[in-house]
DNA sequence: ACTCTTTATAGTCGTGAAGACTATTAGTCG
DNA sequence: CGACTAATAGTCTTCACGACTATAAAGAGT
């Protein structure tokens, strides 16, 4: 880009789509709301808005998620630029480029509902679908970065609230890839990682009534894992 | 974004910023052109343009990657998307938001200079800095970026040509991460991974004139590593 | 021709991480 | 009080990996 020729270029609507995510009653889920207008009126879709004259994505998509979950403080959590969706007819009405973020929550508030969207509200992950436009796509690139992430970041506890067990720590990895862990294991994985989490002293929490009641930890300082938590059987052992 | 009033946006304007990164001599280099005019005249900035009425992003982006190196053919290159920037003041003459593509070229051509780039050409990624806007945060970003997919990804081979020795591979990770690795340990490690590269029947390379020929590889099918190649001493063994 | 240097390749050894599994502890529920 | 449940502790074996040594195959120097 060398001259700026101001009949050079289109002008472009720039917007920011997010994936909210988060963990209720052991299940991935979504934040979504429902489309009033055409095109794809009626149809779930993920919530987002234009980024305004003086905004940056990450700003704009930082006020969306406030406005969208009705929470007054939204500066702890975590919002990661996710990727840009730029095809030409991704909105059928005009020429529209959208900045796409994850976010996590770690406990699911009832949705604010209100905003311009007509309705918000947690819709269980496998459920979603289909969603407006090209949301399909960005919420399947939402879940593989966020899975993979999971793998060689502390990103599994933006999904807890500040103290945790490490049971629900485990439920994270568990619901975000499919999978089943062994406790032990991840137990002992999880406290020779240096800076992934430090005990709260002295308080336990049960977790739901029965059993022995856990220890309850905090976020460490650390961010990223090393080595990291990989997921089991990718491509198993051959042979 | 429900109701798309139209004067309920700005537009802006849309474009794409390379980070073209190469291996010169053992060093790690990237594509540059010379500004010609203001703002930051005279300096050096990563080659872009103007996404096009009808472009997605990826498509402008490998259409100036094409104009920009002046290679016929840019299909087999490695293009990936990296991250949108988008503070309003980015630009000082007008709002734009840049989506940022990283690239990866195996052998090094001269630069076409042509298109309508003052000049372009390869300078070693140490010397590159100052560039001109934030493009010294986009080129750290597609740094940060590569050094991190090597780990888990079959990315390294994007740096060679389409036959190479495993010495080859190794000077890859040893110029993008700045470490040296050992070589049978290596060896065995990207041997030892099924899908990462495979050899290639009965041919061999001097590297460059001494020592013992090596045998010859090919990319395997392979795309993630798993496990992964990780760099070393990243946090050491403590105690 | 012989040796030295260089680079690729083969193999060895010890440590440690991780999977599979068993045992114990500390709670609730009937 | 026992049955049940979940957290926590510990064991054992396998295997990946870092560090290291040894051998092979080429060119360069004398």
């Amino acid at each position: 880009m060398q001259g700026y020729d101001k009949y050079a270029f289109e002008p472009f609507a720039v917007t920011v789509d997010l994936a909210v995510l988060t963990l209720r009653a052991g299940a991935l889920h979504v934040l979504l709301v429902e489309r009033g207008q055409e095109p794809f009126a009626g149809r779930w879709a993920l919530p987002g808005g234009f980024v305004l004259p003086r905004e940056s994505a990450e700003t704009a998509a930082r006020r969306e998620l406030a406005e969208e979950t009705g929470l007054s403080d939204v500066s702890g959590l975590h919002l990661e630029q996710l990727r840009t969706y730029s095809d030409p007819d991704r909105d059928p009405r005009m020429r529209v480029v959208s900045v796409a973020f994850t976010a996590l929550l770690p406990d699911p508030p009832e949705p604010h509902g209100g905003g311009d969207a007509a309705q918000a509200r947690w819709l269980p992950y496998d459920q979603a679908r289909p969603l407006a436009f090209d949301h399909d796509g960005i919420l399947a690139d939402a879940h593989d970065r966020v899975g993979a992430q999971l793998e060689y970041s502390c990103l599994a506890t933006a999904f807890c609230p500040p103290e945790f067990t490490l049971g629900e720590l485990q439920n994270v990895y568990e619901t975000v890839w499919g999978v089943e862990l062994d406790r032990p294991n991840f137990r002992r994985k999880v406290l020779a990682t240096p800076g992934f989490v430090e005990p709260v002293p002295g308080a336990a929490r049960l977790t739901g009534g029965r059993g022995k009641p856990a220890a309850l930890y905090r976020a460490g300082t650390a961010t990223t894992l090393h080595p990291p938590l990989l997921r089991p059987s990718r491509e198993g052992r051959p042979a």
